[in-house]
DNA sequence: GGTTTGACCCGTT
DNA sequence: CAACGGGCCAAAC
């Protein structure tokens, strides 16, 4: 297995509902500070059967994916429907949802 | 095993 | 201030 792969996989994955990451956010914490296309080309790639809420992964600016990918308004209903507010131009209010992982794994 | 692919990021023009 | 290009990395083909 591709512990990158996997790791960028488990880290989307522990994004809680209301909250978002970034594209380079999570490639640092894969262990790539510059491989924000790392995890571009793990969501092409998004295995089916994961599950992954690939619709919680922003860039950093908080847009959001273009709508061919998901759809016209999908990925932001979807996190509208988890409680994240966006600005009037239609991108994420990033300082209030960006999502920081916490390192003793949630016993705090 | 080289080429292609990606929904990005940053600096420069 | 907007547009453009290069860089960066690992998996698929």
């Amino acid at each position: 297995m591709s512990a990158t792969f996997a790791t960028i996989h488990a880290l989307i994955a522990a994004i809680p509902e209301g909250h978002v990451a970034t594209y380079g956010q999570l490639a640092a914490l894969a262990g790539h500070p510059k491989g924000a296309r790392l995890v571009v080309w793990a969501l092409h790639n998004n295995p089916p059967q994961l599950l992954l809420p690939c619709h919680r992964v922003v860039a950093k600016s908080g847009r959001l994916s273009p709508a061919e990918v998901f759809g016209e308004d999908v990925q932001r209903s979807l996190l509208e429907a988890e409680g994240i507010t966006f600005r009037r131009d239609g991108t994420i209010d990033m300082p209030k949802h960006q999502w920081f992982p916490h390192a003793n794994g949630g016993t705090c």
